[in-house]
RNA sequence: GCGCUCGUAGCUCAGUGGAUAGAGCAGAGGACUUCUAAUCCUAAGGUCGCAGGUUCGAAUCCUGCCGGGCGCGCCA
């Protein structure tokens, strides 16, 4: 595996070279602030940054490192008050382009190689249908898991199924009094399980006298009792078919593999809750066990437990939470713990951090980060509703986009056999799901329109994939052996060319950047902005008719890179990339 | 009350120290004998919530306000 070299790494050292050379040693050392430019390919700020500590106006520094650059390497001219321009000859450009094409994974590296991140996302409920709270998280979290093991991280996806708790002595109990009700084997259908669900609860909030044999169930569950436990496991079982069947219409990389469910940590509970207690980290407050914090304080000012053990004896969420994170340090021995959940639990995990800091669990090696998402709103700028009748499920909203996808291209499609086109539909319509979520800023609220996501204009998946195919329709067109031709430095580029393949070179950046930053719409916006610099040079430079065999040869190999580039990153974000739309 | 978060074009959103703040959608006009027009081009559209401050330079950083959302003891 090879890894090339930006364009823009070049002109950074460039520029590294000629600062030593004009300034005092103590500044040439900094960053030479290379960006993108929309008046050169690139352009460094560094004078302007510079010129204060330098003590010498900006515009004599940048006409001075100008001066010092290679002038083979890169052009640079002045500008404004002390903006450096810098261009790079066709060449390189090109140099690029032909070592991209022949290299495997685009000759993106591997940076991230050594650290182990586990990445917790999804925590479906078992026996409960999945809905639209759990969109972002499954969707948000698949795809950093695919970039961020892209780059070399070894990656622990942990899915926090909800399997454990007291609504399962309701559940179960329920199941008890109506043995005559067809629950199991439904291959994936969990539908009747959530309607069993929602029946319990009715006859819980109505029946006293089922209320209190649900919690005596309850004390059953916990005490391990083997019939109780049994059909609890049943429950599970059934549960995950239903959620597997939803993670691979979806094109989740989730499997049973990953779960590790509240129930996983039942039996560490006790455990933790004492290793608290002996560090002195926990103190007793109306009979609960707590973590404060002086930082942490509620309405009436005073501060606000995290607690671990409550009054009647019983382990809450966030001795789970505790006991997830120790066992994620000690035994999975995680660098990095992401933590793919509802903006709204900021506090708690900020809690659950100091908590384990203090423990020694946490220590400076280790970074567990909350990846909050902003709430799914509905169109009317409303939350969805949990519990109450509101809740779209994602099985529906999913069946409603990929509707919408058949009827668009039902009537556009040419050729394409029955079923490869209902493949097409399919990835079509999931991804514009996906692509939606994906593609606006993680933190902020998400209004949630379908048609505005299953709209096919724009900055949607279904434009990323068209660009695609029009990679692949030129390639599937060229005549033998074409394909093959070494790309020729010597050639002009047009305009065209040159952003395109500017465009190019920015990928494994822009996947560094996601990494950092945690935030997959950088890529979203990263390949929309290359679709439409392919689109650009699609309409106004031919390659099938190139005037000759070597312009032709240089524009299959933007084609073929393009398309590849295309095709990774939408992978990447867990959206599909047809050969034919 | 405290904390977190958001406020950018009619709508949905990019843009966290650089040049004239950008896309998409909607609306206006134009381009198909297609390497797939699911596309592209043109024009129009903004006191970047407000006010100070830091800086050569602020949508971006700091402070204070205003407005919205969310969170704050035994649910997860």
């Amino acid at each position: 595996m090879t890894d090339v070299v930006a364009t823009k790494n070049l002109v950074e050292t460039a520029v590294s070279a000629a600062m030593a050379q004009v300034l005092p040693a103590e500044l040439a050392g900094g960053d030479p602030l290379v960006r993108r430019s929309e008046h050169a390919d690139f352009q460094s700020n560094v004078a302007l940054a510079l010129a204060k500590q330098a003590k010498r106006p900006p515009r004599e520094i940048a006409q001075a490192v100008a001066d010092a650059i290679d002038a083979h390497a890169v052009s640079a001219t002045t500008s404004g008050p002390g903006f450096l321009n810098l261009t790079v000859p066709d060449a390189t450009l090109w140099e690029r382009i032909g070592e991209r094409v022949n290299a495997d994974r685009l000759g993106i590296g591997t940076p991230l190689t050594g650290e182990r991140m586990v990445i917790d996302y999804s925590a479906p409920n078992i026996a409960k249908e999945m809905h639209v709270g759990h969109l972002r998280t499954t969707i948000i979290g698949d795809a950093l898991a695919r970039i961020l093991g892209f780059l070399g991280a070894d990656v622990v996806r942990q899915n926090h199924l909800g399997d454990w708790g007291t609504q399962f002595g309701m559940l179960i109990q329920y199941i008890d009094e109506h043995p005559e009700l067809p629950w199991r084997h439904q291959g994936g259908d969990v539908s009747t399980l959530d309607a069993l669900y929602r029946a319990a609860r009715a006859q819980f909030d109505a029946d006293l006298g089922f209320a209190d044999r649900a919690r005596s169930r309850v004390v059953a569950l916990q005490s391990g009792d083997a019939a109780t436990l049994a059909v609890w496991r049943e429950l599970v079982a059934e549960s995950e078919l239903a959620f597997q069947a939803l993670y691979d219409r979806l094109g989740v990389l989730l499997t049973p593999a990953d779960s590790a469910g509240e129930s996983t940590y039942n039996l560490f509970l006790a455990d933790v809750v004492e290793e608290l207690v002996a560090a002195g980290i926990v103190v007793e407050s109306d009979g609960a066990l707590c973590v404060f914090f002086d930082d942490i304080t509620g309405p009436d000012g005073d501060r606000v437990p995290l607690i671990v053990r409550k009054s009647d004896g019983g382990f809450g969420y966030a001795a789970t939470d505790l006991a997830t994170i120790r066992y994620r340090i000690r035994d999975l021995k995680a660098t990095r713990i992401l933590y793919v959940v509802d903006a709204r639990q900021a506090m708690h995990f900020r809690m659950v951090f100091a908590t384990a800091r203090r423990a020694g669990w946490l220590t400076d090696d280790v970074h567990a980060v909350h990846v909050p998402f902003g709430t799914v709103l509905a169109a009317d700028g409303r939350p969805f509703k949990t519990r109450s009748g509101g809740t779209v499920r994602l099985s529906e909203l999913l069946d409603a986009a990929v509707g919408r996808a058949r009827d668009v291209i039902s009537e556009k499609a040419h050729g394409l056999a029955p079923d490869e086109l209902e493949h097409v539909v399919q990835a079509a319509g999931i991804g514009a799901v996906k692509y939606a979520d994906l593609s606006t800023s993680r933190t902020k609220d998400y209004t949630f329109d379908v048609d505005r996501m299953v709209s096919f204009t724009g900055n949607t998946g279904v434009y990323l994939q068209y660009a695609h195919v029009r990679t692949r329709s030129i390639l599937a067109k060229l005549p033998e052996g074409a394909a093959l031709a070494a790309v020729d430095t010597t050639l002009p580029l047009h305009p065209a060319e040159r952003a395109l393949a500017l465009a190019l070179d920015d990928f494994a950046d822009t996947l560094a950047d996601v990494a950092d930053t945690l935030e997959p719409h950088r890529l979203c916006g990263y390949l929309f902005a290359l679709a439409k610099a392919y689109t650009d040079f699609f309409e106004s430079c031919p390659v099938l008719r190139a005037e000759t065999a070597a312009q032709r040869g240089n524009r299959v190999a933007l084609c073929r890179l393009t398309g590849r580039t295309l095709a990774t990153g939408l992978h990447l974000l867990g959206i599909e990339a047809p050969q034919r739309l």
